[in-house]
DNA sequence: AGCTATTAATAAAT
DNA sequence: TATTTATTAATAGCT
């Protein structure tokens, strides 16, 4: 396609090699681009001319690492070393034994049980499901006494200070609201030593009832 | 270049489509060939089709390695750096996963709850275990329901061939314990294969009604 | 870098 | 899917 025929072989001319180089060069990555659209192929291209100087298609949101992971799959050759390999099948495991805490964790929950034709592993579910709730209860009860404990400490301790400041208040004559700020700092302080949820509740069993 | 002009967009039809990409294809790698020979230049291509079958060809002599190997010197892209990093970070993405669903399946199971400071935490996985608990119980219920129906239907069965048999034996005048040991190899082979699942069971369709 | 005669690629038909 | 052919597209050699 040219004035004449050519042969393929190394143009010696240099500049006709130089020129037929980046007439070629644009002709290819035309009909990359165009395979790329017209037949959604993904494509990479990669040219490197005798100068050493680049030049590179690959197709619109294809990032060419993807595109390269697909060759290595298929091609098998291992283009990359055996680390990026380990990485892969480490993540493939790791997505594995990911899918199957989730099927755990759904049946768990008494999701997707219907796909269970297993007797013995719906009795299992069942026991690892009353376990779970019995452990959970003692936890609960855990809590609630020592809600408890802590109240009857807090009230002693209400009580011992009342105790306290009523003495001071007697021995100097003082309005009881000057100190008032007092009372309730320390208050606060045992509470924020409460490991749980009962930190900023008033005094009411009967809200935990639950618990 | 053709009987008639294309635009350069997605061909719809889609054997069109693959008639074009094949051809393409061929002639885009003569290309590549044409191109490394004439001008020395260092080739890679690597198609794939919307298939995902991949086709590639790279310039003798030229491991495709190295060949990107300079263009991820000359692009400046990292390749290999940013392959190695993505998959690093998804390695800790998906084991981070992994962990929270370990934790939240310990949980379930009323392991480690110890740490659980939370006291609406606990509510929530209490609920949650009691809706499990009361999805495996309906399907365990199911099972039985199932399992109930089953034993009548083979019951009218045994029946049934009880009376066969019978009437065979008067027929043929013969005793009826020369056939004893069959009738009893049906009833255990109904038995042994019934693992809660039903497998074998008669012509009976209304018994897949929820399977 | 443009131009154009010529070859090469290929779209549609078979 | 392979071959054929009319037509367009790419490009070799020239300027």
């Amino acid at each position: 396609m040219g004035r004449g025929k050519i042969e393929i072989k190394r143009i010696e001319n240099s500049s006709n090699r130089q020129v037929t180089y980046s007439k070629r060069r644009n002709g290819i990555i035309k009909k990359a681009k165009e395979i790329s659209v017209l037949c959604d192929a993904k494509v990479s291209l990669v040219i490197i001319g005798s100068s050493g100087k680049m030049h590179d298609y690959c197709s619109p949101s294809t990032p060419l690492v993807d595109l390269l992971d697909d060759y290595h799959k298929q091609s098998g050759k291992r283009l990359w070393d055996a680390k990026h390999e380990n990485l892969s099948n480490e993540i493939d495991r790791i997505k594995k034994e990911n899918d199957n805490l989730q099927i755990e964790l759904r049946h768990l929950k008494g999701e997707d049980i219907s796909s269970m034709n297993d007797a013995k592993e719906l009795m299992l579910l069942e026991e690892a499901l009353e376990n779970g709730l019995s452990s959970i209860r003692e936890r609960k009860m855990d809590f609630w006494k020592m809600a408890k404990k802590n109240e009857k400490i807090m009230e002693e301790e209400n009580k011992h200070l009342n105790l306290i400041l009523h003495q001071q208040e007697m021995a100097m004559g003082t309005s009881r609201d000057v100190d008032d700020g007092y009372e309730q700092r320390v208050i606060r302080d045992y509470n924020s030593q409460m490991p749980f949820a009962f930190r900023v509740q008033p005094i009411q069993p009967n809200l935990q009832e639950r618990m």
